[in-house]
DNA sequence: CTGTTAGCGCATTCAA
DNA sequence: TTGAATGCGCTAACAG
């Protein structure tokens, strides 16, 4: 014995002694059906418990309304805040988010998968998209960059890297630093590689060469340990995130170098651990959840321009603004109570 | 002028002079069509372009191939390893993610929204659900429990948090601490209530009452604070999870006070910042990734039974085994080489 | 304000 | 191995 039928708009509409264009309207348009109506049909739908079927909607309407999120399959904090965001402001206007973890070569297979789903896709990690697959699906529905993909043609949702940086590189040349060295390989993702520019400007005329490592705490334990080991010099380490410069920051403190005196080191994202590790960790915050609304929004935008006719959707958001939290391994805030702020 | 119409089966058919059933078995079932028109319907696919309509096909099949996973509006570097486990197990299975966020009211809402689009929902948090809304929900799809949900009468997908708690409780009881206080309401959510019933157990015959306060950095911060002032008596706080513990231990330290040679501190999930907070936090790691990949997995197999016709689907997974990470905030770790493994 | 009707794009019978 | 035809559940004209 099988569970009892889905019950569908017929079913309701059976009940409610209406016609099916008349449940289709007292759920998307009330406006347009007589209250008394309405009011049955609602009745009938909740004594049925009727749940529209979604691919039907969306067959029959012609949207899916639904974003795709691709996203790297990496970890961390950051991710949390920037789902919150995206997923609110999605849901804001209407649309599910289909989330896709893509870790390796399967990215692309992933995205068209999505891609005859959705009605717009933002893809973070665009880089490692094959040129000829990323156009397909552009021919389908619009796509975004979060973080980066300008390198793809792509209209990048993201945050002002390159002022942080320069900002960041700056207050440590102006606090006596002059052996500064970037953490971090520019070529793992257009955040860093912006980062490691703003590095270099605030450096004019000759920035050294950075340090090419994954962003994670083992790498920095192991920059820490050519540090110690003499095979590197430097009097201040500008960490591409915050993973780098804790794994920096515990290594070398453990080995009695001192952070910041001997050594500065900041980094980027404001990971919780920033303000438990000894000494602080003066890094950038960015408008995480932000940056998701953001992006969630501006895809709407291009997914109207996009199937009102191919129109160019006005101008892209600025980057978002970020901040530097300044705490105490860049060695310049002597006033804790100003720290405190920033917990 | 518009775009160029999207390619649908039809097209491709045209192309590839085959009718679109072909187009279609081309897709769903290779082995079923020659060799030779299985490359030229493949050809037709990829020179228009064709990404199959994912709402037609989920109409047609009568199945979306997507999961439905709901998680409440919280933050913390919980979610990406739980996300990637659930999204990495559902595609394997070859099913999408449909995430959607609740915080408040909005719950109900959007789970009836994404419950028209989906096999299956996997809910966090399902408590706040009522009632009604899930009944009806479970009429069209099957629903799981994450971490919690017995209480509305769904299978649950969880850890070992009586077992985890008793442990770590034990420890310390064996360590000589007794004044022991669990800090967190076990109202909020059902594993915090599992772990204060393993906190009682290991505490028989009888424990105090819990500090009925959100898991959060703050409320730690403010259970701390009572401490100090008196308010409060312990020599070891059990808490609800590490952000609570990391606000009690900074708190503490901060004013003097000794962790954890006055007061014991552990926690639950291994936040990063439980290795980097002096002392650094004992507390419990749960296999979170695991935890997500074995929902979906369950969920699958739910799917499954219930289209083949409400047959309960074999025997639900175990609650997934947890590890008690010592490190120094619970005082019994003497070897730093020891804690080392762990980082 | 309401009902009739024609597809949306695809999978899947059933014949051939 | 292939093609023709049907319908999934819904929305959106179009009539009334």
């Amino acid at each position: 014995m099988g569970r009892a039928a889905r019950p569908t708009v017929y079913t309701v509409a059976d009940r409610a002694q209406v016609s099916v264009a008349t449940v289709s309207r007292a759920l998307a348009a009330p406006e347009k059906v007589s209250e008394a109506t309405r009011l049955r049909v609602l009745e009938a739908i909740d004594a049925l418990g009727y749940v529209p079927h979604g691919a039907a909607r969306s067959l029959a309407a012609d949207a899916h309304r639904a974003h795709g999120l691709v996203l790297p399959e990496l970890v961390g904090p950051y991710y949390s805040d920037l789902l919150l965001g995206y997923e609110r402001e999605a849901a804001t206007g209407g649309d599910a988010v289909v989330l896709a973890l893509a870790g390796g070569d399967d990215l692309a297979a992933k995205v068209l998968r999505i891609a005859g789903s959705v009605d717009g896709i933002v893809v973070m990690g665009a880089s490692a998209l094959p040129r000829a697959a990323l156009a397909a699906i552009r021919e389908l529905v619009p796509v975004l960059g979060l973080t980066g993909g300008a390198g793809q043609g792509l209209e990048v949702i993201g945050t002002r890297n390159l002022d942080s940086s320069r900002e960041l590189t700056q207050h440590l040349v102006e606090h006596g630093r002059n052996r500064l060295v970037f953490v971090g390989d520019p070529d793992l993702a257009e955040d860093i590689q912006a980062r490691y520019r703003g590095f270099c400007e605030a450096l004019q005329p000759h920035a050294p060469e950075p340090v090419r490592v994954e962003p994670s705490e083992a790498a920095g334990v192991e920059v820490a340990e050519r540090l110690l080991a003499g095979e590197l010099d430097a009097d201040g380490l500008v960490c591409a995130n915050d993973e780098l410069a804790l794994g920096v920051i515990v290594t070398l403190t453990a080995r009695g170098c001192d952070v910041p005196g001997d050594v500065a080191v900041v980094g980027w994202d404001d990971v919780m651990a920033a303000r438990y590790v000894q000494p602080s960790l003066t890094t950038v915050r960015q408008p995480v959840a932000d940056l998701g609304a953001t992006a969630a929004r501006r895809l709407r935008e291009h997914i109207a321009a996009f199937r009102a006719g191919q129109l160019p959707p006005g101008p892209a958001p600025d980057r978002l603004m970020t901040s530097v939290i300044y705490r105490r391994s860049c060695g310049c805030t002597s006033d804790p109570s100003k720290e405190q702020e920033h917990r």
